[in-house]
RNA sequence: GCCGGCGUAGCUCAGCGGUAGAGCAGCUGUUUCGUAAACAGCAGGUCCUCGGUUCGAAUCCGAGCGUCGGCUCCA
């Protein structure tokens, strides 16, 4: 689904899930608690066994797999002799639409095990007996006999099926196939692959058309397009899954960052900078060489086995332990802009959301215990600062100890009392994932909706416990002289630049907002003869920080405004003989705004204030 | 990695067995213009790579690479 955003946690922050960013399950919607199900869910369920019956009309040797409803649709998979066409998705939605025309009504039915176990068998369905079994493995491992099947029939074609399901086909809304993908049953590699189908149903074709509108303007608005639009980075065959970044993609992004550090500096952040290749030893005394070997780029040199890092955090450990630490240091907060690898698999990459080169804004802040609470309060501050620069509505979830943990329980208790505490506190938006934290630390995703309504996990906090402090053996001098355990907690906000790049494309089109604009205005000279105070005006303005350039083409005005509408920058600045005469700008915005005339320098110094407001909505 | 689609000029795409096309961008010239496209000319391509079929391959077949949609939702 295009608007199910799949959350890339290898990519967010530090040590996302347990074993070292094992790719986690769930939507991010899933995640936040949203699980309450869609009313529209037995209708798309029921949309989802119409569609099995137009497959099986069509081929009738062809193996169910399962058909459930989905945020916005539904999908079944399917085991059939050849690859299905877009044609055949034509000729599916015809016969799904005469069988909604028909009015078939849903009927339930139930039978004791071993008689469904022979139904389908006889129907050639091994999917549904593995289900079936499966079914009756689980009651028998509970000490309980196995229940009655039940199945569903709407006119000739019965499935198994727990439902619900609307009344009848009729009631099924206006549909539409999407698209046909390939999907392993049961999500398990060693199992056979199948063909799932994508659909979508509403209750009323505006809803459905709303949503085909969303899916195109997502595919409009899709960074991976755009960034050539705007020419801000591209990427290459030579490295797959690395971006290369072009002078106006570098110019953001510089941005961003040089924003990111004044907050840094400004909260007592030290920045340190740590190499990119390290021997293994390092990763075996971390436990990744065990655990997320497969992820790490390898480089062999003089009999020596290194790797690219695919995160920072054990090497800050040497800078904290480099001399021995009082208590009156902490927190010590060690920010990074490191350079990061992982070796994701091939078929995952996809531009800057899902790469194997990228660099985070990390930090990793090292407290004692009694300082813990004040920091994750801050830290929400920092979020919420980091983000209001976008308009960005930050939510949270609070994820709390996992069965299987590392560490002293009485520590985990306190730690999460505190977070929690810490997000009463800051009064933030946010919701509980029991058991869900990494086992060495209990931990606060954040997430936000973009301008389409998709939802994105963004940053994270965690409160490492155990790893950086007990692996690395991390200790500081207390009050009375003795030997105590940091705590370390790894944050990232922006998550990885790449990414969070890629996502404010998308969520304002590639119209940024003024402070971060690669370029901020454009001076457009009328004819040639007013190329030479155009480039004085410029002069000024970029003499006060803003990022200015000349449009001194031979093209006519009306083109060079088009030009400048279609980078999406946001004043145009039109220079001809009238403004040249009293020194004055007229600024045109890129909402096709008309403003009064002003001096130069009043000119300069507000493009120049605004740039530092860093406000979201210019 | 696996399944399926796609890979032709910088970009968007047409051509789909007889030795390559358009629009935009680029370059040159003319134009010097008042708020989203001035006009004309020119130039530009190992048709992703390698191998095969064929008298002949961008076009058909195979492999590789890249890229896009997916591979969690458990009757």
């Amino acid at each position: 689904m295009a608007d199910a955003v799949k959350v890339n946690p290898a990519e967010v922050g530090e040590e996302p899930a347990d074993e070292f960013h094992a790719p986690e399950r769930g939507s991010a919607d899933e995640l936040m608690g949203a699980e309450i199900g869609d009313p529209l869910d037995p209708m798309r369920h029921s949309a989802a066994h119409v569609m099995a019956e137009a497959v099986l009309e069509l081929f009738p040797d062809a193996r169910l797999g399962i058909g459930p409803a989905i945020e916005g649709g539904f999908y079944y998979d399917f085991e059939l002799r050849r690859a299905l066409t877009p044609d055949d998705l034509s000729r599916i939605e015809e016969r799904m639409a005469a069988s909604v025309a028909a009015d078939h009504r849903f009927v339930r039915d139930e039978m004791p095990h071993e008689e469904g176990r022979r139904f389908f068998e006889e129907r050639g369905q091994p999917y549904k007996v593995e289900i079936i079994d499966d079914l009756a493995k689980v009651a028998r491992d509970g000490g309980r006999e196995p229940a009655r099947v039940s199945t569903f029939q709407h006119g000739p074609f019965i499935d198994l099926c727990r439902g619900p399901h609307v009344e009848s086909t009729a009631r099924i809304g206006p549909f539409k196939l999407l698209t046909v993908a390939g999907a392993y049953w049961r999500g398990r590699e060693d199992r056979p692959m199948l063909q799932r189908i994508y659909g979508t149903v509403w209750s009323t074709q505006e809803e459905l058309d709303l949503y085909l509108w969303r899916r195109q303007e997502a595919k409009r608005r899709d960074h991976r397009r755009l960034g050539v639009q705007l020419d801000l980075f591209s990427f290459h065959d030579v490295s797959p899954g690395s971006a290369f970044w072009h002078p106006k993609g570098q110019r953001l992004w510089r941005t961003l960052e040089s924003a990111m550090r004044e907050v840094q500096e400004r909260r007592g952040y030290q920045e340190i900078s740590t190499p990119i290749l390290v021997h293994r030893k390092l990763w075996q005394q971390s436990g990744h060489w065990d655990l997320y070997a497969e992820n790490m780029f390898r480089v062999e040199a003089e009999g020596q086995t290194f790797s690219l890092k695919p995160m920072n955090c054990p090497e800050s450990t040497y800078i904290y332990r480099s001399r021995v630490r009082s208590y009156r240091e902490l927190p010590l907060r060690f920010n990074e802009y490191g350079r990061l690898h992982r070796n994701e698999r091939s078929g995952t990459l996809s531009g800057l959301t899902r790469v194997r080169q990228f660099v985070q804004d990390d930090a990793h802040v090292y407290v004692r215990p009694d300082q813990l609470g004040e920091e994750i309060e801050a830290l929400l501050g920092e979020v919420r600062e980091a983000y209001g620069w976008f308009g960005l509505e930050p939510r949270f979830a609070f994820a709390t100890k996992p069965d299987k943990a590392l560490g002293d329980p009485a520590l985990w208790e306190k730690a999460e009392g505190l977070i929690r505490e810490a997000l009463d506190r800051a009064r933030a938006n946010y919701v509980v994932k029991p058991k869900d934290g990494t086992f060495y630390a209990p931990k606060i995703d954040i997430y936000i909706d973009d301008a389409l309504g998709r939802e994105w996990q963004m940053a994270t906090i965690q409160v490492d416990l155990v790893m950086l402090p007990e692996r690395f053996d991390l200790t500081y001098i207390d009050e009375s002289g003795r030997s105590a355990r940091p705590i370390a907690i790894h944050r990232a906000i922006y998550g990885s630049l790449e990414r969070f790049i890629g996502i404010l494309v998308e969520h304002f089109a590639g119209a940024f907002p003024f402070w971060c604009a690669p370029v901020q205005a454009v001076v457009i000279p009328i004819a040639d003869r007013h190329n030479e105070a155009a480039r004085e005006l410029a002069a000024v303005i970029r003499s006060r920080g803003v990022r200015v350039e000349v449009d001194d083409s031979s093209s006519r005005m009306q083109n060079k405004i088009r030009l400048a509408q279609e980078q999406k920058v946001p004043y145009m600045l039109v220079l001809g003989d009238r403004e040249i005469g009293a020194r004055t700008a007229a600024p045109r915005t890129r909402a096709g705004e008309q403003q009064e005339p002003v001096s130069w320098d009043e000119l300069a110094d507000r493009l120049a204030r605004e740039s530092v407001e860093r406000r979201p909505d210019r």
